[in-house]
Parts: structure tokens; sequence; C-alpha cells
DNA sequence: CTGAAAGCGCTTACAG
DNA sequence: CTGAAAGCGCTTACAG
């Protein structure tokens, strides 16, 4: 590989002239910065990225931590985040920890190693140790479709899953349901205690009366979903609504739906949570909140983007570390949003 | 942050007594390790690996470019790579070229600046400027779900989907199937141009003919799959089966004959290619040709440890540049495997 | 077993 | 406008 060295003795110059002429510094005369140029051209020159990180402390890497890739909701975020930053000139390291609390400490180590510029970040465990990694983390970290744990000061992009079930709920009450049933995840996650939360908070609210024998909760998956509503159909037969707190669950209440010749929406009504592809499928036409992703994505990108300009420009200005000058940017969060479709019907 | 130097000055030794307990050199005091590991740990230490990089010349970072991460097919392939690399201790930096010629150009050129070790690439675009590009790469790179074009030298990974065509028409053809029509991808698509290939052979290799009115090609997604089978069911009647050549045309056919109530597989079958999370689903059921991504993504990555070894090795063992001691390993063909489910049925 | 020195490929004050 | 020198944070012969 031709370096600086060959080009600068190629053209008689310096290196010092050559790096600036690369650099478009402006004091370097016009014809220099030709003569620079078609060497450049001649031996396929390519500055080493390695070398020029090391010296400015700027790597121009943001590393992207996501439960798992494969899950298309992920990789539709991880997208988004990409594409912004890609615009700034930055290469996106997606951290695939593929749900494992290891691979997530090692992904979180290997970015201080590899003097990552920034992080984006969605663990999947927050037991104490990656806290205490995080928290030690010199550079913009932000929390992306997670909430941030008290401990850490660090901004968060998540969306409103209280106030979205509460949409949710309130559209099948305003539809005259009342008999509303609730299939939603595991009740550790807050996420889903989220939504539940959302659920019987809006119940309530409208004075509703509903019973535990409403309320089935523990996966995530078509197979729960299908579970749940055999168990809830069985528990309750009146119910005229579901709410389901993810597409999967929903898709799983359908199915069980389909194979026990009960229609939807003519008997009953559901409503999902995500706004997966397969919602739109011809079968499924599940009416379901959506969770913006690509509006996540590039806010939480945006917001990284942020505070490593402050960070960049504290470092110019002024002699203070990191800490003093930079103050967290606030949270955002973000509302989802009614898609409807045909799973749904108006009471009576 | 502290460096290799503060450790030393603490320690009262030399940096490069520091380095070399670090890499466990075998020509340290043990009592020296320990107290290294000590300080290590006293100041958090974390070696720099921009500087490691760049005078080992090794960034233990892989570049693997793909079409669109927010495919579940691709997806899917990309954490196949990522996890085995993960093993060897590489990571992988996802190129996510959105289908933009331009972004998989200036991936190529990143890799370079970037020291990256080795590329797993599946281009989407193979024009001359980019088959440029990549001849001139210094590192090992693999073709992953794509057909090295004969300018180069360099291995590929694929599933050989003209066999895997042949299959799935062998199979509605022992199935009873005689009238049997093709839905397919773009015809300049190498892999539909593949895929249409095996139909043909295999219905001439059987003495059925057909006609070209029994085909329609020209696109992907599943409203192309939905107005394809509508061309072909007025054009064709008779058909008794459809070959599709990916699961979402598979799944836009299936949703025609859904709308136009003609029952799946009593009054026609249909397989299709890929086997998509979808075509499992409860309403869909589509007997499909698997097209194993964790197996190929599995091999490009080992494929690719292996030329990086080799690599490796010879810098150590011999003066001679790479070009001279490495021979391209062979390219390696995956089959296809037929995952029945409940698209199709005997004829008669 | 340990240290001094050179060097990886760049950038950046500093001096002229 | 240009060059010599120092330095980023490491590793690696080489000498002892």
């Amino acid at each position: 590989m031709t370096n600086i060295k060959d080009i600068a003795k190629h053209l008689g110059v310096s290196v010092s002239t050559v790096s600036r002429a690369i650099n478009n510094h402006s004091d370097v005369s016009k014809e220099t910065k030709r003569q620079v140029m078609e060497a450049i051209r001649e031996f396929n020159y390519r500055p080493n990225a390695i070398a020029k990180g090391l010296i400015q402390k700027k790597t121009f890497t943001i590393g992207l931590l996501i439960p798992d890739i494969s899950d298309p909701f992920f990789s539709a975020l991880a997208n988004a985040v990409e594409e912004m930053l890609f615009e700034y000139g930055y290469q996106v390291v997606y951290g695939n920890a593929n749900r494992n609390p290891d691979k997530e400490k090692q992904f979180i180590a290997n970015a201080i190693s590899r003097q990552f510029d920034g992080l984006i970040i969605t663990p999947d465990s927050l037991d104490p140790e990656l806290i205490h990694l995080i928290s030690e983390l010199q550079m913009p970290v932000v929390f992306l479709r997670r909430r941030t744990p008290k401990e850490l000061s660090i901004p968060f992009v998540d969306v409103d899953h209280y106030q979205a079930a509460c949409t949710a709920v309130n559209y099948l009450i305003e539809l005259g349901h009342k008999q509303i049933g609730f299939i939603g995840m595991p009740e550790k996650s807050f996420t889903g205690s989220e939504r539940l939360r959302g659920f019987k908070d809006t119940m309530n609210k409208h004075r509703i009366v509903w019973g535990t024998d409403d309320i089935v909760v523990g996966g995530r998956t078509i197979e729960h979903g299908r579970d749940a509503m055999d168990k809830l159909h069985r528990r309750s037969p009146e119910l005229t609504a579901i709410f389901a707190a993810n597409d999967l669950l929903g898709i799983g209440a359908l199915e069980w739906l389909a194979v026990n010749r009960i229609s939807v929406p003519e008997e009953i009504s559901i409503i999902g949570f995500d706004n997966l592809e397969y919602a739109d499928l011809h079968w499924i036409q599940l009416t379901t909140m959506e969770q913006p992703r690509v509006e996540m994505g590039n806010r939480a990108a945006r917001l990284l983007l942020d505070m490593i300009n402050d960070k960049d420009n504290s470092k110019e200005f002024t002699a203070h570390n990191i800490e003093d000058s930079s103050v967290v940017p606030p949270s955002e969060l973000i509302e989802a949003r009614l898609i409807e479709r045909k799973s749904c019907r108006p009471l009576g």
C-alpha cells in the first residue's frame, strides 16, 4: 500500500504539505494541491484512516447495540440510524448481541478499545455490571427503544408505550366495546408493564369493569398469542374486543380465531401493537399501533450527532473535560400512530 | 484515558514490559505480569485497538456488504456471518448499501482506508467501476449469495438456484401435475434467470409441453405475485400448479387466489422459493424451497477466515506477496431443501 | 527477563 | 506557502 511518504517523495515535497493538500487546508498553493491530487490518482493512494484516527482521536465510527438484527423491528430501526449517520460521514458498527448479556458487555468493551465516537444502545439485560460499564464510558451515548436506568444520566429515545396503549384501548371503547381483553408480554418487561398499565388506566377512566380473567400475559410470540386467545375465550367468552400488546400476539389470536371459525371483526375485534410487515398481509389486516421505527432511529442518530458535536467543540474552545461542559440533552418520547385496517369494527 | 505509558510509569517498568505482559508473551516474569494485571484493573486500562491495529496491520474487523439489512433474508444471513466471525474475535461492520451503487462503492473505499482484514460482499450492482474497485482490493474477499463475475478470481458461496428450481418443478411433476405455470423475478437478474432455466429444463426433460403463456416474470414483491397470478389465470386457466420463484411472489399468488375464491391446494398447487418466516403463517402454509441462510452465512465466514489465516501465515513464512502465495479456495454451491407445507397436493 | 529505540502512517503546532 | 519535528499509543527487533 502506498502511503503519504511515497506521495511526498514522488513529488519532492514534505509529508506535511501532502497532508495539508489532502485535507483541504487553505494554506497550500493551488499548483501543489493539483499535483498532489494527481499523484493520489496515479498511485491510487487511500489515506490510512486508522493512523488518522489515532492522532485525531476521532474515528468516525458509531456503535449500535441491538438485541437481534434478524428481528425485522430492529433491523428497520438499525437501518434508520445508519442512514442518518452515514449522511454525516460516520460508519456504524452493528453490535448484534443476540440477547446474550456477555456479548453486550463485550461490545461495549470493544467500543472503548476501538475508540468509537459514540454509541446508540438497546440493551436487553440491564444488570448492574452492564450499567457500571456504561457509566464509565467517556463517549456520548443514547438509549434507543429503552428507558435509561436511573443510575445513568443519558438521554433516551423511546415510544410512549403507556400513551399508545391508552390510545388503542380508547379506540376500542369509542367503537362501542366494553368487554375488552388484554394479551400481553411478560410482566417484568418494562414495555409489557407500560402497555398493561395503559389498558387498566383507560378502562378505569371510562369506569368499565374488568377482571383478571380478561388478562393473559407472559409471552411475545405467535404461539403465545394463540394460547392466550384460547384461555381468554374459555374464561371470558363474552369478550367483544382484544388488545394484543404486540402484533405477533395479535396474529396468534387471529390464528386461533380462524381455526375456531370465529370471524374477525364480525364476532370479535383485535387491535395490535408494532405495525410489523405481517400486519398488512391480506389474511391478517390487523389494526395496530405503529411504533415509528424510522422516526425513532433518526431521532436517536440526530441526538447522538448533537452530543458528539458538542463534545468536539468543547475540546476546541476549552480545556474542561467532557463532563463539565456537556449538559445531557433531553430524552424524547415518541407517539405511536393508530393504523386502521380491518380487524376492528364498531359495536352495535 | 489512561494509556500504556501511565501503567508503565506507575509500576516503574518500561512500556515494552507492560506490552509484553498484556499480550501474554512468555518472556516476562510471573511477578511482573501479576503487577501489570493489577494495575490494569486499578486504572481500568483498555489497550487502544487503533494504535495496535496501525502497527500490526491487523484490525480484526471484517466488512459485510449487504443490499438491505431490513430485508429479513439478508438480516438472517448477516446474523449467521456475524456469529461465526465473532467467535474468532472479529468485529463485523455491516455495510448496508440500501441498493444504492454509490453506497456500495463508498463502503469498499472505506474498507480500504479503515484497513479491514477482509470482506464478505453481496453487491447489487456489478458495474465495471465496482468490479474494478474490487479487483484492486489487497484483502481477502468472498462473494455471498452472488456469483463472482468472470473478471475476478474470488470465491463465492451461493445456493444452486438452478438445481433448486429443478427440484421444485420435479416435485410438482411427481405429484402428477403437468399444467404448471411459472411466476418469476426480473429476467435480467441472475437468480431469476437461473430459476427460470431450471423450470424450463425440467419441463422439457419430462417432455411436458409449455408455452410462454404459462410464464410471467418481472418482479419480486407480493403485488407482482398478485398481478402475475391474475394474468396467468386469464391466459392459462387450465393450470393446476404454479412455481413461484420467490415466496413473496407465491404469497401474492395465494392472495389473488383467496380473493377470487380459488382454493389452494384443492384447485391449484403453489410452491415458492426462500422459506421466509411468512411462509409458515397459518393462512399461508406455503410449500417452498428453503435457501439455507445460516449455512450460507457460516460457510462464507469460514471461507474468509481460511483466506485470512493463509494470508497471515504467508506473511510470517515468506517474503512473497499475497498474490503469489495464496491460491483461491473453491467456491461453494449450496443445495436448497424442500419444505413441505400445505400449498401443494397430489393430482388425481 | 527487561529496557531503549525505532517505527506504524498520519496530523499539527512552530518556525521560516 | 512549506518543511522539520514531535507525537498519537502501541509493538517489536535488538542488546544486555
